[in-house]
RNA sequence: GCCCCUAUAGCUCAACGGAUAGAGCACGCGCCUUCUAAGCGUGUUAUCGAGGUUCGAUUCCUCGUGGGGGCACCA
């Protein structure tokens, strides 16, 4: 908190100045750490390199005047322009008290946005696979972050379970049924192949001799929707709902939606079908799409806009998507679909995440749930953890192709920086045990605290004050990957801190109570953060 | 053919257009009679190529090359 009021109290000042100078529409004032070789400063800014043309001075001297009007803060002009700052230990000590006093609450933004977040969203028609992992860590966490941001988030997972693939899924399971009683059957042309499909088919009841592949669709998907909601808990992500395509069906949404659209002119007739006049001329897609095939049956894309229109009905305001990158070809579409129903541009977005390539040391895995060949999550899971998966996955941002090595992250978990990380909780820890066991108590006094100078101690009170700034990164970046980023680094000063740093010493009392101080508010903001990612942070390891 | 993403150290990844490009893993050498060595210190190694914009480019633009994905009346 204190950055982004500094940043404000810099801004408006620096504004002033320039609007005095001459130059109406200055730019933001942007706040930096300062570079490790400048460890005189904490913050630096470079406003006024970007301010010299405007301004028609040479940058040093704009960032020397500049320098002159921030009166109050203590602030230096250094070449070739840049604005540097030196915080007070009064500033820095203060804030690490907010943190102490108030751990939930620290970073805490007052956000007011209504955003419906849908991901994950895996076909039941087969065990979640590890790339759903992606999604599921990215989509989890970043609800937790932009809820501790103040805004309204409802998490949601689209369940696909009517439509041909159910189809193909029931007459699959079945073939396999009555293969398990002896009886002639085949598997359709584009069934699902896998084992799984077998193991579905031996647990369908006694009544099941009766069913027709309907029945078994039903009822595999039943089984594999149940099963994707213990993967789900187990990973940590919860949904506030879990929405079945089928619902729409029933409450006649399709034929709704599709009403308003023919309503808005958005909609015509050709060659038997029905359809959307996606392209337009401020359309995004480029050509138009079918709603309604020729044989009548509408297709997914018309299920797909009616489950967002309903989205919007129960209040949301904003619609964020997270989609694989195999799905970033139907984006241009949903956006002009969401637009033609007459909402605003920017109203719906999709995070895409590139895919993950996953391999067996050096063998790519294919992954198919028709033939049958991949990795579910359940198996990463309990074979790497729940921790390392999840940090692991957080630290990728959406865009970065990665390679995963599914045996590397079996055999080496132990390696995986999240243990890194959740270290420092375990020790700040173990020294609260020992110092409760030698009877130290009490709380450090503001002189105590001002005075902690020691490099790695001002390096960790200043990396706790970015935490907000983070959380800002995060959601302006609509990833988590700022703040695992963040976490590494900030466990890397502890670790230098408690290597030069000895806490507990008897015959420096004060010191104790503020380097405790220090600990405890390291450590909360640790175990704060972790749970932002859905990573435990354990007392002992 | 067209569209989207991407190229950073031996490997996996970071870095709002700013100062000496950061971590972890791997490899070499040191550090446990004081709060947890899952740690610390130290050393080696990187921006695909060619142009352009800029005071300044890993970052923005163009072209090229390599990789991933997508171009349905599938979902």
């Amino acid at each position: 908190m204190i950055l982004e009021r500094l940043q404000k109290d810099l801004e408006s000042r620096l504004h002033a100045w320039a609007k005095s100078e001459g130059v109406d529409t200055p730019t933001p004032v942007l706040l930096k750490p300062a570079p490790d070789n400048l460890p005189d400063f904490d913050l630096s800014t470079p406003w006024p390199l970007s301010m010299a043309k405007p301004l028609k001075s040479k940058p040093l001297e704009v960032a020397q005047r500049a320098a002159l009007t921030l009166e109050g803060i203590p602030v230096s002009a250094t070449p070739p322009g840049f604005i540097n700052i030196k915080l007070s230990p009064e500033t820095l000590a203060e804030n690490l008290k907010s943190l102490i006093a108030a751990p939930g609450d620290y970073g805490k933004g007052e956000g007011s946005r209504n955003i419906n977040l849908e991901f994950v969203s895996a076909n039941p028609t087969g065990p979640v696979h590890v790339a759903s992992a992606r999604a599921a860590t990215l989509g989890d966490s970043l609800a937790r972050i932009l809820k501790h941001r103040g805004h309204a988030v409802h998490t949601e997972f689209y369940v696909n379970d009517a439509g041909r693939q159910v189809e193909t899924l029931g007459l699959s399971v079945k073939a396999r049924y009555d293969q398990a009683k002896g009886k002639d059957a085949e598997i359709p042309e584009g069934g699902y192949l896998g084992d799984y499909i077998k193991d579905i088919a031996a647990k369908a009841p006694q009544e099941a001799e009766q069913w027709d592949a309907a029945a078994f669709g039903q009822f595999a998907i039943e089984l594999n929707l149940a099963g994707h909601k213990t993967d789900m808990e187990n990973f940590g992500v919860t949904f506030d709902r879990w929405f079945l395509e089928s619902e729409l069906h029933e409450e006649k949404a399709l034929d709704l939606v599709l009403k308003k659209l023919k309503g808005l002119g958005k909609v015509y007739e050709k060659d038997g079908a029905t359809w959307l006049d996606t392209g337009g001329e401020d359309g995004e897609d480029d050509k138009d799409r079918v709603l309604i095939r020729n044989d009548g049956r509408p297709t997914y894309f018309l299920a797909d806009i009616a489950y967002h229109q309903d989205k919007i009905n129960r209040g949301a305001k904003e619609l964020i998507d997270i989609w694989g990158a195999d799905h970033h070809g139907y984006l241009p579409r949903m956006k002009d679909a969401i637009t033609a129903l007459g909402y605003a541009k920017g109203t719906f977005q999709a995070i895409i995440h590139q895919l993950v390539k996953l391999l067996r040391g050096k063998e790519v895995v294919k992954m198919s749930k028709r033939a049958g060949d991949f990795v579910t999550l359940r198996e990463l899971v309990e074979e790497a953890g729940l921790d390392a998966t999840r940090y692991f996955f957080a630290m990728r941002t959406p865009n970065a192709h990665m390679n995963f090595d599914i045996e590397l992250a079996k055999k080496k978990s132990n390696e995986n920086p999240v243990f890194y990380v959740q270290y420092v909780h375990a020790r700040v820890c173990s020294i609260f045990r020992e110092a409760k066991d030698r009877g130290v108590e009490g709380e450090a006094s503001d002189a105590a605290l001002a005075a902690l100078d020691h490099p790695t101690e001002r390096a960790l009170l200043l990396k706790l004050a970015w935490f907000a700034e983070v959380l800002r990164g995060c959601e302006k970046e609509l990833s988590p990957t700022g703040l695992a980023t963040y976490l590494g680094e900030l466990a890397g000063l502890y670790h230098k801190f408690y290597e030069q740093c000895h806490v507990l010493d008897t015959d420096a009392p004060d010191k104790t109570k503020a380097r405790l101080t220090l600990c405890a508010g390291v450590r909360a903001l640790i175990a704060e953060a972790l749970g932002l990612l859905g990573v435990s942070a354990p007392e002992r390891m």
